[in-house]
DNA sequence: AACGAATCTGACCGTGCGGTCAAGATTCGG
DNA sequence: CCGAATCTTGACCGCACGGTCAGATTCGTT
C-alpha cells in the first residue's frame, strides 16, 4: 500500500513484510483456485504488490507454491499428535483431537484446501512428507491406540483407518464448506455448524472406538 | 485407433464411439489434473483422437468439462438415496449405504475426485445441484433418520452432519488414495484396504447412531 | 552527506495452449 | 452409384500468463 506505515524499520523489515503479505495472499488464491488455476497477477493484486515483486522474492510460481505448502505443513505438524499420547485418557484425547482439527478447519480453511488439492493432484510435492513424516506419526499414534485397546479402555480398531476417518470428517468442513452450506441452507451460521459438527464427529469417533462415555465431552447439547 | 473395427456401422455410430472415448479420457485427465491443470492435447492423446476432434464434438474445454460432470452426476444421483428409505432396517440401510459409497469410490475414483475438485473451486457449476437436488435429497433422507430415532431404533442425531460424515469417510478412499497408500505402505493391497475401510467406517456409523449391532456386517476380521 | 546494497516497479518478451479452419476422407440417403 | 452430410485431420492463429529486465527509489552504514 503506502510507505508511511514503516517510517524507520529495523533491517530486513521490508523483506519480512512483503514476503508475509505475499504468502498470505498466495494462500488465499491457491486455496480457491488450485495451483494451475491461480494467476500470479491475481496473487499480486491480492497482496497489494506489483507482480514483479513476487518474482523478486520467490523466483517462480512453483517456488512460491512450495513456500506456501511448507508454511502450512510446519504448523500442521506442530499441532498434530499433541493429543494422541500414551498417558492420556482415550475419551479426552480423541475428543480433544477432533476438536483441535475442527478448530483448525474453521480458522484456516485455506490450508486444508491447498493440502487437499495437492493430494488430489497425486501429491507430487507432498509425497516425501506422506511416506515418511506422516507415516511415522501414524505408526506412533497407532501404538497408543493399540495400547488403549490392550488395556481394555477401547475396542480394538485399525488405527490408520480411524485416523483417515477423523481427518476426513473434520477436514470436510473446510474443504467442502460450500457443500455444507448449500445443504444446510442460508440460515445456518458458523457457530451452529461447527457446534453440530463437533457433537456429531465426536460421537461417531468415541462410540466407534467403544470408549466409556461417562467422562465424555463437556457439552453435547445442540443437535 | 484404426478403422477396421467399424466395417459397417449403424448411423451415428462414429459420433457415439468418439464422444464416449473422449468423455472417458477426459474423466481420467480431469480427475488427476483438475480443470485448469488438464490440457486438451493430453485428453486428445488419451482418447486416441486428434485434438481438433474434441472441439468438433464438444466445442470448448468448458463444455467438455460440463459434459463430464453431468455424466458423473447422472450416475451419482441414480444410485444415491436407494438405501436410506423409510421401510428399511437402520442397520441394513446404513451399512448398505456405506458399502455402496465405498464400492463407488473404488470402482470410479475419478468421478469422486472431479466432484471434490469442483467443490474446492467453490462449485461454480455444481451450485444449482447442491442447493436444490442434493439439499432436497438430504432433507428427505433426514426425515427417514428422524423417523428411526422417533421409533427408538437409533439415537437422535443431526441428519445432515451424519451424511457429511459418511460422504467424507467413504470418498476419502477415492480422493486421498495417495495419502492412504503412502501411510499404509506398499504392502497394503486394494482388497485389504477396502475391507478394513468398510469395517471401520461401518462401525463408526452404526455405533455412532446407536443401532443395535446384532445383525451387523458379515465379517469384520481383518485389521 | 554520500555511496552501495536492497527493494520496488512498469514495460516488455516468449511460449504454451485453447481454439479455428479449410481441405480431405468416410458414411449416408435415395 | 452419386451427391450431400458427417467426420477426420494437420497446420495455423491469438493471446493470456509466467517470467525478465533495466531503471528508479529507498534503506543501511559510515
Amino acid at each position: 500500500m503506502d510507505t508511511q506505515a514503516r517510517p524507520q524499520g529495523e533491517p530486513g523489515a521490508a523483506r519480512r513484510d512483503s514476503t508475509a503479505a505475499i504468502l498470505a495472499a498466495a494462500e488465499r488464491v491457491f486455496a480457491r483456485a488450485g495451483f494451475h488455476g491461480a494467476r500470479m497477477a491475481e496473487i499480486a493484486a491480492a497482496s497489494g504488490l506489483p507482480k514483479a515483486n513476487l518474482h523478486y522474492y520467490f523466483g517462480t510460481k512453483d517456488r512460491l507454491y512450495r513456500a506456501v505448502l511448507e508454511d502450512i505443513l510446519r504448523q500442521w505438524v506442530a499441532t498434530a499428535a499433541a493429543w494422541i499420547e500414551p498417558g492420556r485418557d482415550p475419551t479426552e484425547a480423541l475428543a480433544g483431537y477432533v476438536r483441535a482439527k475442527l478448530a483448525d478447519a474453521r480458522r484456516r480453511p485455506g490450508a486444508s484446501r491447498i493440502f487437499a488439492s495437492e493430494i488430489l493432484r497425486g501429491a507430487p510435492l507432498l509425497m516425501p512428507y506422506l511416506t515418511e513424516e506422516l507415516r511415522r506419526q501414524v505408526a506412533e499414534m497407532g501404538v497408543v491406540i493399540e495400547d488403549w485397546a490392550a488395556r481394555g479402555l477401547i475396542d480394538p480398531i485399525a488405527p490408520p483407518h480411524l485416523f483417515f476417518a477423523i481427518w476426513a470428517m473434520t477436514q470436510t468442513y473446510a474443504d467442502f464448506d460450500v457443500q455444507v452450506r448449500a445443504v444446510l441452507g442460508p440460515e445456518a451460521d458458523d457457530d451452529a455448524i461447527f457446534a453440530a459438527a463437533e457433537a456429531t464427529v465426536t460421537r461417531l469417533v468415541l462410540r466407534g472406538c467403544g470408549v466409556r462415555e461417562d467422562a465424555g465431552p463437556q457439552r453435547e447439547d445442540r443437535q
